[in-house]
RNA sequence: AGCGAGGUGGGGUAGUCAGGAUAUCCCGACGGGCUCAUAACCCGUAGAUCGAUGGUUCAAAUCCAUCCCUCGCUACCA
């Protein structure tokens, strides 16, 4: 047992729009892990909620007409009804915009002004003055100033790499509204994380958690640490303190949701926040996803750490989530909706849980397929497990109208208790899906001992022995509800009612698990898990694929392609040597052209325009390196570029040799 | 470019940190068994030079070095 008491979180839905499963690839796993500890006997508070501030909220409640509040509201709700349907249940999910976190903000951050972590520079800031209003560096785009290359704010995505500091891109424009954006002095407060770099290593030495988390941060911390800008100048958000026109930054008061959260909680229930956030060490576990890493192990930490609170215990990040093997994508359409697609479909939410476990270690990328999907529920759920259950109590009903009342074989408990050790050691390691493979384990081997153990052919013989062999299936079955019901709570429940139970199996720990079952009626059974069909999973495959298509067609028209695209391109200056029209044809030119450093043949569609009298001796731009074809019977080894309808010839404005590389 | 993660039979995936004999599990292929059960379940067979090369060792998927490929992240995006 340990000292403080247990606290698990979730990283916080940003209330910009509806939920996906790549949001439940963390809330699930999460889930599954506080169901666990639960029914291990610890005692656990789970807590979340919404993350309801920052410019890109402010910019879609203006495309939507209503308030920030009303929009963070409406998906607030939509998130909490959505984790309750998908079973993820929290004994709190709050909201960064409420009073209380409002409050624990500016006191945390008034604690870290009182300690001397936070001084304020004066810089340089995007504004557009059509919206009013500053423009984070994501809402910027413009030219390179070092290649050229259109770039956004921060960084030049498309052309160089490097990354942009505010004021350095040129020609700004506001990606909201189109118009030139520009820059005025603003003075703004930073955080001195620089100043808390011995503090990190020492600290993350220790964290608990997955190893990816721990990795990550970890590299970031040795490589170097920049203090850090923690206020906005935008209306919505938390005010930082004596500051009327300027907001905390969005990820400090996020996190702090978790504390103010807890507060709430506490409130509720009588119980004081400060048990678990005010001394160290404490047991707060971060379930978060891999994108943000680094704000949960350096900046969360060194916050708290400064204001005198005190830290994370372990960091559990989960991979990213893809779909058809394409990386998560709402704009490619690549997505799936929780409600929408999988949900409102009727679907259980017991299928996609046990499908986001068990598929791969939990800081794996984890790919989504409707057929993977349909073959791992169908074989491992429906066949492997559901068909044991069902088996078993079937036999027991039909035959002995019940639980016979007969012993049980040692070796049945030991084999479970050897699951339970398996399964725990797992958990201790945040290995789910080892786990998982545990539990579906001990189901095959139930499998294995009915049907070695043949109680239908006992039956005939022997109704002692076969009476036997059932009981002891039934206690499989009993353990396998239990051990199964963090993973699948709504079929462990059904299980937990057909074994004859009234109660709820939450109300159980695992440990009942190797205990027996009572002999008496049983309820007749039905099978706890239906099979995909194959129709099924063929209608929501078309939908994915409809989705993808018409989001391609979208995408088309302003597609770009990466730098490296363009380097593949050979493009440079010839010099026309000879030229002969074609043979019947009326607009192809035979061209012999010097590019340097060899002499190319190359057929161009400009004998309408030109002739070979007036194109010999010219300068021409050429791309060197296009795939050879054949026109017209005679080979071509490359495209002269010319302009528009008329073909007008590109040339260099000044002389340079033949062979000179553009670009 | 830097940092992080990964490359294991036809597909997916475990094992790598703490090196050891026939490399796990799910599917797929093939053959057999069983008939209590949702055409289910059980058994067996074929199939992997564990990304490449070199090294350490009695022994390497595992440790070390170099290289190739894939993906992710890179702070005043949330």
């Amino acid at each position: 047992m340990r000292d403080s008491p247990v606290l698990v979180t979730c990283g916080l839905p940003y209330t910009n729009g509806p939920c996906h499963i790549g949001h439940l690839r963390t809330y699930v796993p999460a889930d599954f892990y506080v169901r666990y500890l639960r029914r291990s006997g610890e005692k656990v508070v789970f807590i979340c909620g919404s993350d309801n501030h920052g410019t890109p909220i402010v910019v879609n409640a203006e495309r939507d007409g209503v308030t920030p509040r009303a929009l963070s509201e409406r998906y607030h709700i939509h998130f909490d009804q959505t984790f309750r349907r998908m079973g993820v249940l929290f004994d709190h999910f709050g909201m960064t915009d409420n009073p209380v976190n409002h409050h624990r903000t500016q006191s945390l951050v008034n604690r870290l002004i009182a300690n001397g972590h936070v001084y304020s520079r004066v810089i340089q800031q995007s504004y557009c003055t059509k919206c009013g209003r500053f423009l984070p560096d994501r809402y910027v785009e413009g030219i390179c100033p070092h290649c050229g290359s259109p770039a956004r704010g921060d960084e030049c995505d498309q052309g160089c790499g490097r990354h942009l500091e505010p004021g350095e891109i040129k020609e700004p424009t506001c990606m909201v509204c189109g118009t030139k954006a520009g820059f005025r002095d603003q003075e703004h407060y930073f955080f001195r994380l620089s100043e808390f770099k011995e503090f990190l290593l020492g600290y993350l030495e220790g964290l608990s958690g997955t190893l990816n988390a721990r990795n990550y941060a970890m590299g970031w911390v040795k490589d170097e640490l920049r203090d850090w800008c923690i206020t906005r100048t935008l209306d919505w958000g938390v005010k930082f303190p004596g500051r009327d026109d300027l907001v905390v930054y969005v990820w400090v008061d996020a996190p702090i949701g978790y504390i103010s959260f807890t507060e709430e909680w506490a409130d509720e229930t009588g119980v004081s926040w400060k048990d678990y956030w005010c001394r160290e060490p404490t047991a707060i576990t971060h379930f978060i996803g891999g994108d943000i890493i680094y704000h949960h192990c350096i900046f969360w930490p060194a916050l708290l750490k400064g204001a005198g609170y005190g830290t994370p215990h372990a960091v559990v990040a989960s991979g990213m989530l893809k779909v058809d093997g394409h990386k998560f994508s709402k704009s490619r359409g690549y997505v799936v909706w929780t409600n929408d697609d999988y949900l409102d479909k009727g679907l259980p939410a017991d299928y996609l849980r046990y499908y986001l476990l068990s598929y791969t270690n939990h800081t794996k990328e984890l790919n989504f397929s409707w057929k993977v999907f349909q073959e791992r529920v169908n074989n491992e759920l429906v066949n492997t497990l559901g068909n044991f259950v069902y088996r078993t109590l079937y036999f027991a009903h039909k035959e002995f109208g019940g639980v016979p009342d007969v012993p049980v074989r040692k070796e049945i408990v030991a084999e479970i208790d050897r699951s339970l050790a398996a399964i725990d050691r797992s958990m201790q390691e945040y290995e789910f899906k080892t786990a998982i493979d545990s539990m579906m384990g001990l189901a095959a081997y139930g499998n294995n001992y009915i049907q070695a153990s043949a109680p239908w052919k006992l039956i005939k013989t022997d109704r002692d022995a076969a009476a036997r062999v059932i009981k002891d299936c039934l206690i499989l079955v009993q353990a396998l509800a239990l051990i199964f019901e963090p993973v699948i709570p709504e079929a462990a429940q059904e299980i937990w009612q057909m074994l004859g139970n009234a109660d709820r199996i939450e109300d159980h720990q695992i440990s009942g698990a190797t205990g027996d079952v009572p002999p008496g009626p049983l309820p007749p059974p039905r099978p706890v898990f239906s099979k995909l069909e194959d129709a099924f999973i063929a209608e929501m495959d078309e939908l994915l694929a409809k989705r993808v298509k018409e989001a391609g067609k979208k995408a088309t028209k302003m597609k770009t392609i990466p730098f490296e695209e363009f380097c593949k391109l050979d493009i440079r200056t010839g010099k026309v040597i000879s030229a002969e029209k074609v043979p019947k044809s009326n607009k192809l030119l035979k061209l012999r052209v010097d590019i340097g450093d060899e002499i190319r043949q190359i057929v161009a569609g400009m004998a309408e325009f030109t002739t070979p009298e007036e194109i010999t001796g010219k300068p021409v731009v050429v791309v060197a390196n296009l795939q050879p074809a054949k026109i017209f019977g005679i080979e071509s080894n490359g495209m002269i570029l010319a302009a528009g309808e008329q073909a007008s010839l590109l040339m260099p404005e000044k002389e340079v040799p033949p062979g000179t590389k553009i670009r």
